[in-house]
DNA sequence: CCTTAAAGTTAACGCGCGTAAAAAATTAGT
DNA sequence: ACTAATTTTTTACGCGCGTTAACTTTAAGG
């Protein structure tokens, strides 16, 4: 074995019988030297244990392998869970992916962009903060580098954009409701930070009308990304005053719900559609605990595998040409509906 | 302005009228020039944007800023909010955090470690994926980089542990249940991924027999990480079989604890503190959740805060000598109970 | 004002690898 | 087996910065 600890491709060349150029082609794309060249290449690299110096590679290359992911709150599982998966398509793909979470800073999530710019990356998955976001700044690092943004839209910002298509959600919850009960009224933050509540406000009312049902919004304060909290609050709010119109409650997303129904229960107010039950509660996004809520949260789920993958496609796509999309590329994923026991 | 963009620190030499040398010693560390000198920098860089390529510092310098967070499972709330607060400490000292999630997977945790090892780290935090890990494999890595262990610790591994107080964590909860109801049994995984686990599992066998109780103990099935599902299935079964022994259960952890207080919730069992409760339910962790769970959780909680301070403060401490420590240093920190409804 | 230690400048080399150009070797096709 | 096309080798330069050595300038103290 290579008992003596190989420290460049130099040495490597030497020993391997390759030259040092053939070598740099080999590292960079392997298909890219004769299959016998490859074969004893990659039978020294068995022999001698000798990796490329990653910054050396990274100074001298224009283009890096390096993938920024950037994910405005990974205290949230549902990023955490979107992060993973497309972190392991990066890797299985021979890319370098780097996680940031912007921990709902705007200024954070810029000086993230910045660093990363000094990655030289070959592309980067933008999650925004959304509504906080400073717009001009993330418009500028798009320009310089291919990017994907997802979850959160920012017209006209990036390359492209995968998401979630909100009305599909929202459609689907709201005539789920209404056909085996009464339709809902709809819970969300008064000033959310998230674009996406506000197209699914927007697709409510146009579902409600749509159906013939006056629509009932409940806006309630709060500020920033404790949305459990923020629910929950709310919904004792709610409940104190007595402001609660009809006995169905769509939550504009999981999070939120976890807090209006543990609220609920201090309240002792029983929620399900039994008919010992005073409520439903319904809510949106499949949030890795929805399974657990008491009762268990009927919600709507974003098919994370098929969002995760088609993102980093995508991204992908933008990498290998910069111009693969005419113009900017939105793409929306409907959503399925998962019955449980809270309505 | 300085319109025209510089492209290296030779550049920015001659339009700052500061040598190179000055500069980069400067930007290796700024109280290390005069500070008339360093105000000279500073004010060049306002005018001229400018900052020094990162892969060619690390090329060059044999140690990087470069700080590796590697966590066991990022999905897990408990370990991204850790995993912020490192982020965020490191980088106020002038590192260069980057985080890294093993998914639950010894093989990517060997992966990672090796990946990190190419990125020349000044010094590592990592937190194991417990029994699952190959030993020899993080082993062998701590020997060459400086690592500071956290939450799971491996005997002998790294030059530094900090972690909980586990028996100050079962302690307090098991002495508070028994004051004040009758003593409680424990719930637990059979073959828990988690040192941890086991370690608690030893306290609360200890504590009980200290109290003159017999200690009772519920092991379930279960492999992985996807411990709220796991603790709801050996509820479920707990249930079904009436194989409880008393009416107060102290679990593990509070994900355990999040799937039986799901489970309970379904079998209709009331439970709390209240004379109109089947069963009080407590744990350990004071997981982001456990405030929402239905009736909200009795914990006994980590100081997030302090925890990670302190562990941040160890590496930096190994990072400028590696041999600050005489011999492995080990620091456990205390637990504080937390009371809500469920017990 | 003079002495000295401290800090900055100049010049030059090295790090490990990408890449270009010209020459040599290998393969493929007839 | 011979020519043409492809691939590899040789040689050499450049990337941006760390660092050293010898030299010059600056600041401090009597």
């Amino acid at each position: 074995m290579g008992m003596n600890k190989i420290r460049n491709m130099e040495q490597f060349a030497s020993v391997s019988g390759i030259s040092r150029p053939t070598l740099s082609k080999y590292f960079n794309d392997p298909t890219s030297v004769r299959a016998t060249t490859r074969g004893r290449i990659e039978e020294a690299l068995e022999r001698f244990d000798y990796r490329p110096n990653i910054f050396a590679v990274n100074q001298n290359r224009q283009l890096t392998k390096n993938v920024g992911i950037v994910v405005p709150y990974l205290a949230d599982p549902f990023f955490a869970e979107i992060a993973r998966n497309i972190e392991r398509r990066c890797l299985a793909a021979g890319f370098w992916p780097t996680l940031f979470s912007s921990h709902g800073d705007p200024m954070l999530e810029l000086e993230i962009l910045d660093s990363l710019r000094s990655l030289k990356p070959a592309g980067v998955m933008l999650a925004p903060l959304g509504r906080a976001s400073d717009k001009a700044g993330i418009e500028k690092f798009c320009k310089d580098v291919p990017t994907v943004l997802f979850d959160s839209n920012i017209e006209g910002v990036g390359d492209a954009f995968v998401g979630s298509d909100n009305h599909s959600f929202v459609s689907q919850s709201v005539q789920y409701l209404t056909r085996s009960g009464t339709p809902p009224c709809f819970f969300e933050m008064r000033n959310p930070a998230n674009p996406n509540a506000n197209k699914r406000r927007k697709a409510y009312i146009e579902v409600m009308e749509q159906l013939g049902f006056p629509p009932q919004i409940i806006q309630i304060e709060g500020e920033g990304w404790a949305f459990e909290e923020i629910g929950y609050q709310g919904a004792k709010q709610v409940f104190r005053d007595k402001s609660l119109p009809g006995d169905t409650v769509l939550c504009s997303n999981d999070r939120l719900a976890i807090g209006f129904l543990a609220a609920a229960y201090e309240h002792g107010i029983k929620v399900g559609r039994g008919d010992d039950c005073e409520l439903r509660v319904a809510s949106h996004d499949d949030h890795p605990f929805s399974r657990y809520t008491c009762p268990s949260l009927t919600t709507v789920a974003h098919d994370y595998e098929v969002v995760s993958s088609r993102s980093v496609e995508m991204l992908f796509t933008l990498m290998e040409d910069r111009n693969a999309f005419k113009s900017r590329k939105e793409k929306l994923f409907p959503a399925r509906l998962i019955l449980r026991a809270s309505a």
